[in-house]
DNA sequence: TTAGGTGCAAAGAGTTTGCTCGTAT
DNA sequence: ATACGAGCAAACTCTTTGCACCTAA
């Protein structure tokens, strides 16, 4: 079957190999941020002949075609996920390296705000907590996640 | 003269040596966040006897014992800045590359709001803004920067 | 005196690219 | 048929490191 992303390829008129239809799948069906090496760990284990090199090439294309976007979590490597609907940011567990993702509109606009007062347009930013998992307060009032989108890893 | 890093160095017990202290009289003097390059190339200047290495070696000693901050506002390289007071931001000129510090406690506190909603403890966080100057409105109501720390670069 | 710093060049990690061959359209 | 993609290995960029020598304390 075609993958949401194949089918984004196709619109944009990008030629489908077997490579980039086995990319694409792997990024349709990821509910993580993987980077390069992980992409390339599951697109082989669909097909042994696709090349980390084929990878490097496929994320950057599709970066530049706006259906993925690149993410920058330090340690060096790039990561990535499918351009969606709202925006939304992420709060890395400093503990596991998880990836949760919330939003908050709220949020958007104080920063619109601070760019003005500064003299710009805010083009774009990024915004990236860093914590750790709170511990179960005394009373053992166990309530799951309060919040977020729901997107892990 | 003994520079404000020098003496944080001197402070913790770091040998002094002359590579150190000409790096560490360049970072006091540095108003911007310069990479290792950058660095590099300044200290040069004052005393041809330093390699690059000893530049990597010198910013990762002052980082572990608290005395410089490095950053990653992409690009691929980090960059340095003294640790200081208050925490702020950084707001990207997306045209000319620029970085203009600025704080916001509200902003602060919003976060810290938003990680205790997801559960966690706000460990640390990371906010950059990317933004492009404003054109001049219609009325030249020359009016320099409404605000902001003042750092530059 | 000696623990620790330095320069140099080589090694690493992540990513890109030249070239030749292969294939979607 | 042909413009474009893929595989491989070499190249590149930023950063770290092994080793022999040097120096601050």
């Amino acid at each position: 079957m075609e993958s949401r992303i194949e089918r984004l390829c196709v619109e944009r008129g990008l030629k489908m190999t077997g490579q980039r239809r086995v990319i694409a799948r792997v990024l349709s069906e990821a509910s993580d941020h993987p980077d390069v090496e992980e992409l390339y760990r599951r697109a082989v284990q669909l097909d042994a002949r696709i090349s980390i090199a084929t990878v490097y090439r496929t994320v950057r294309l599709l970066e530049e075609r706006g259906i993925l976007e690149r993410r920058d979590f330090g340690g060096g490597r790039a990561r990535y996920e499918p351009t969606e609907h709202g925006h939304h940011h992420h709060l890395i567990d400093v503990d596991s390296g998880r990836v949760i993702e919330f939003e908050d509109p709220e949020h958007e606009r104080v920063l619109k705000a601070i760019a003005t007062r500064l003299g710009f347009d805010l083009v774009s930013h990024r915004l990236e907590l860093f914590g750790r998992r709170r511990e179960a307060p005394a009373e053992p009032a166990a309530k799951p996640a309060a919040n977020g989108a729901g997107r892990r890893s």
